[in-house]
DNA sequence: GGCTTAGATCGACGAGCATCGATATCGACC
DNA sequence: GGTCGATATCGATGCTCGTCGATCTAAGCC
């Protein structure tokens, strides 16, 4: 699943009439990056936060040691919800408007239904 | 994680300032529901049909036997996801439109955002 | 009651994942 | 160049999950 597979859904949504095989394998994929609880808090942080936030500031409020708290945020920018910028010897990640746009429009299966 | 924890995610979208860790947990449990292309698929189909469907229509376009098939009819069950219906040998499955809300608003970050 | 069928549960197997210590890499600074 | 600090990668461990055959349960039918 690379990161150009999940942005291909941008223009289809679950509720479309149909879905491919690679747009279903996108979507769980997109999914799956949201199901831990540390990186669902991952991105509460940073969707809180006005600035983008680097990697030493994380590993605190989650109770992770670095090398955990890095396996995560790694997941999060392969499917695109994450952009990371590095900054001399820190690595500062934010949120990626477009990958919530589409997250937001796949989460919304209601488009479909009667 | 009970279906009650979360259904109390009603009115606490991901965006909200503070999140709880049960709320995080709550997220983390619908996204983990979601996390199977197989459940996404389900939720596809149930989402294009008009009616509710039987399990035994499920088995073929899934190409899963049909215990797993239940399994995983169990889990969308278990975050409210889906509903289960009773008519006499077969059971029928439906979506549940208040969890397609709840995801939806879990889904949109963007809220938050300046 | 006895048979048939739909669906759920159980048990086991293999794959994948979260976690962290140890190590490697890279940039900044002297 | 050498050292230090921040981050990524590697390896190992323990746990969870998807899958399916076998079995159990319950409803319909004769």
């Amino acid at each position: 699943m690379s990161r150009e597979d999940v942005v291909a859904l941008c223009c289809a949504p679950l509720a479309a009439p149909t879905l491919t095989d690679a747009e279903i394998d996108a979507a769980a994929a997109l999914f799956k990056a949201l199901a831990d609880p540390h990186r669902v808090r991952i991105l509460h942080l940073l969707a809180t936060s006005s600035e983008p936030v680097c990697v030493c500031e994380l590993t605190a409020p989650l109770g992770l040691a670095q090398p955990t708290v890095s396996h995560h945020l790694k997941k999060l920018v392969a499917v695109g919800l994450l952009e990371r910028e590095q900054r001399g010897t820190w690595a500062y990640f934010s949120l990626n408007r477009e990958a919530l746009d589409r997250l937001a429009a796949l989460a919304d299966l209601r488009g479909a239904l009667p």
